[in-house]
RNA sequence: GCCCUGGUAGUGUAGCGGCCUAUCAUGAAGCCCUGUCGAGGCUUCGACUCGGAUUCGAAUUCCGACCAGGGCGCCA
């Protein structure tokens, strides 16, 4: 027999109504006549009653026979009358609180073990560990918290998914099994039965599928994609992930800004029924660098940072001078005095040094505003010009206290931006559901590694270059000082995709080995296009305030791309192996006497 | 590959050289209780991740392993 309703449906005008609910047993309590039962569901719970003085003495005893068994975390129906709740015992902060159901009928339907955690949400204490909570994430979700997650995210997909359609964008699978290439991350690679010795990659992105739909004339293209990379995980990265991807052709960048801006601003009205403000701010990536530290700055707050170089040039202070000397620059952020700027001490400014030092910096110099002038152990250094105009730079006034980083200019600006966050975290200057969107733009092509000297595409090569290619057709949609994702528009010429790709290093073998099939493509009517991707396990965990993206997923991998739940990864059958034509060289699976 | 943090009953914790036959809560089992709602009362059960070392004595200190998390590298 099928419920009449949920747990959460229950009103006062449903009094009266003979009901059958199924549902979770989530808390019980017996007095020893009268007993309750909290019954629930994701919809919510609903108390039902045993009174034993409503019904017959026969009845009472099978219902409390049965009754007897139904232990926590149990499956059972239950069928009875909806009934007001005795006066006085209404329960308001239950939407079901002013009703109950007596039960006059009752089947167990699977009995519970007993449950390795808690899923009532008003338990005091915290949650188990992680491990427990992925090793049994089925008992994890029941929690209304992670009820709220999935909920949210299917609000979410399902409003992303109505605007598109309602702008002519078609959902199109590609493919997830498809061919490794060499750039990017690592991959997750296959091996084929059919053909031993080669393998399929799963997809890292549908970047070049989405470009030759393109060139397929599909003209909007979208799909929530499942995307995979082989790289070690972090709180904001999973083995696994999801994306939004899109791609138009016959656009500029403008185009695909207004897109996403429509997007998120229909998404958000429907999600919070508030109108949000676009267009979003637009940085470009020098500015966000010189000014937060970062190419994805939390604009949440102050905080700015503030280059000094020009500025304390002609001081003699010897640590300065060198690093001026060898290219380097001097950064300063300036804490103001409302923001705790008087209140940070010398034993505290000692733990910023250590904390700057531990980023890898090699220091960091300081100044406290105060009587008109600049007090610290360096200031002997500076002239009263000087003085002067690193108060007029950083808008110093007494109170304040100025940090300085000095260093090679893109490890300081980073480091500086490293150090922004941390004093905004400790000063508490982040603001509790607050939401900050904004475009990086400018961003450059090619980026050259400082160690390897290496040339590596800024987002990757299948970007637009300028007519230098030193400038990209690139950016990025940031969130509360998270990328969301990376837009571009894409090369549609070949000669200009084999430029990049030479530019990369890449030779013309691996070239025509790797991309031939996508540089033909491209020479077979590949309109100009271009398109983004928004990182959606993101997206959902910065709205509802999650730490981590495995809050939004409902079967995340932990940290070591293990899924507790089900113990993947995990061996297979030598017979399997064979099939594939693979051998294991893992050290516990090589058997060593065999070997001698 | 590297760095940091943490591993105590089913769960969450206290203890941090002898007061430990290890605290408290929750849970589980049993009993009592006719209006609770995280019900309540009483009784009972249940743990120091593993392996070495130091010590008269180790949950506690040290070393290593394993497990979990955070970060660096990596993530075009």
């Amino acid at each position: 027999m099928m419920r009449t309703h949920t747990c959460g449906d229950l009103r006062s005008s449903d009094i009266g109504s003979e009901v059958c609910l199924q549902g979770w047993v989530r808390f019980s309590r017996d007095h020893g006549g009268v007993a309750f039962i909290d019954l629930a569901d994701r919809y919510g719970m609903t108390q039902v009653v045993f009174d034993p003085e409503d019904v017959s003495a026969d009845v009472a005893e099978s219902l409390s026979n049965v009754m007897s068994t139904f232990s926590r975390e149990s499956v059972v129906m239950v069928r009875g009358t909806v009934r007001k709740r005795i006066e006085g015992t209404e329960d308001s902060r239950n939407p079901t609180g002013e009703v109950e159901v007596l039960i006059r009928e009752a089947e167990l339907l699977n009995k519970s073990a007993i449950p390795p955690m808690e899923v009532g949400d008003q338990k005091e204490g915290v949650l188990p560990g992680e491990d427990v909570r992925m090793k049994y994430r089925y008992i994890d979700l029941r929690r209304t918290e992670m009820i709220r997650a999935m909920e949210f995210r299917s609000r979410f997909m399902h409003l992303a998914r109505q605007y598109l359609e309602s702008r002519r964008f078609l959902e199109i699978e590609t493919p997830i099994l498809g061919r490794s290439t060499p750039e990017g991350a690592r991959d997750f690679i296959v091996p084929s039965r059919i053909h031993p010795g080669t393998f399929y990659a799963l997809t890292q992105s549908p970047q070049l599928y989405k470009q030759m739909l393109m060139v397929a004339g599909m003209d909007r293209y979208y799909q929530v994609a499942r995307c995979f990379r082989d790289e070690d995980s972090r709180k904001d990265r999973q083995p696994e992930f999801t994306q939004l991807d899109m791609e138009m052709s016959f656009v500029d960048m403008k185009d695909i800004q207004d897109t996403i801006e429509g997007l998120v601003a229909f998404v958000w009205k429907g999600l919070y029924g508030e109108e949000l403000e676009t267009p979003f701010m637009r940085i470009p990536y020098p500015v966000a660098m010189e000014r937060y530290g970062s190419d994805k700055p939390d604009l949440r707050y102050g905080l700015e940072l503030h280059t000094l170089t020009d500025v304390v040039r002609e001081a003699p202070y010897k640590i300065f001078q060198n690093v001026i000397s060898s290219g380097g620059i001097i950064t300063g952020i300036n804490i103001k005095k409302d923001i705790a700027g008087d209140r940070i001490g010398r034993n505290e400014v000692d733990r910023y040094i250590e904390y700057v030092k531990k980023i890898g910096m090699g220091g960091l110099t300081w100044m406290r505003a105060k009587d008109g002038t600049l007090e610290s152990n360096i200031v002997k250094y500076f002239t009263p010009e000087i003085i002067a105009a690193i108060k007029e730079e950083m808008g110093a006034e007494d109170g304040d206290l100025l940090f300085l980083l000095a260093g090679p200019r893109k490890a300081t600006l980073e480091g500086a931006g490293t150090l922004r966050r941390k004093l905004a975290d400790d000063l508490g200057l982040v603001p509790d559901g607050v939401h900050q969107f904004m475009w990086l733009v400018d961003c450059p092509m090619f980026e050259v590694d400082p160690v390897s000297g290496k040339k590596d595409a800024f987002h990757h090569p299948f970007v637009l270059p300028d007519e230098n290619y030193e400038g990209g057709a690139c950016f990025d949609l940031v969130l509360d000082g998270n990328e969301l994702g990376s837009g571009s528009l894409r090369i549609h010429r070949p000669e200009v995709q084999r430029e990049v790709f030479r530019m990369l290093g890449m030779s013309e073998e691996k070239m025509e080995a790797d991309f031939g099939f996508f540089l033909e493509a491209l020479s077979l009517g590949a309109p100009p296009h271009g398109g983004i991707a928004l990182g959606i396990d993101r997206f959902v965990a910065i709205l509802l305030g999650k730490d981590t993206i495995r809050d939004t997923i409902a079967f995340p991998k932990n940290k070591m791309g293990q899924s507790l739940l089900d113990g993947s990864p995990a061996k297979v059958d030598d017979d399997k192996l064979e099939e594939l034509q693979i051998m294991s060289v893992a050290i516990d699976d090589l058997d060593f006497e065999d070997m001698e």
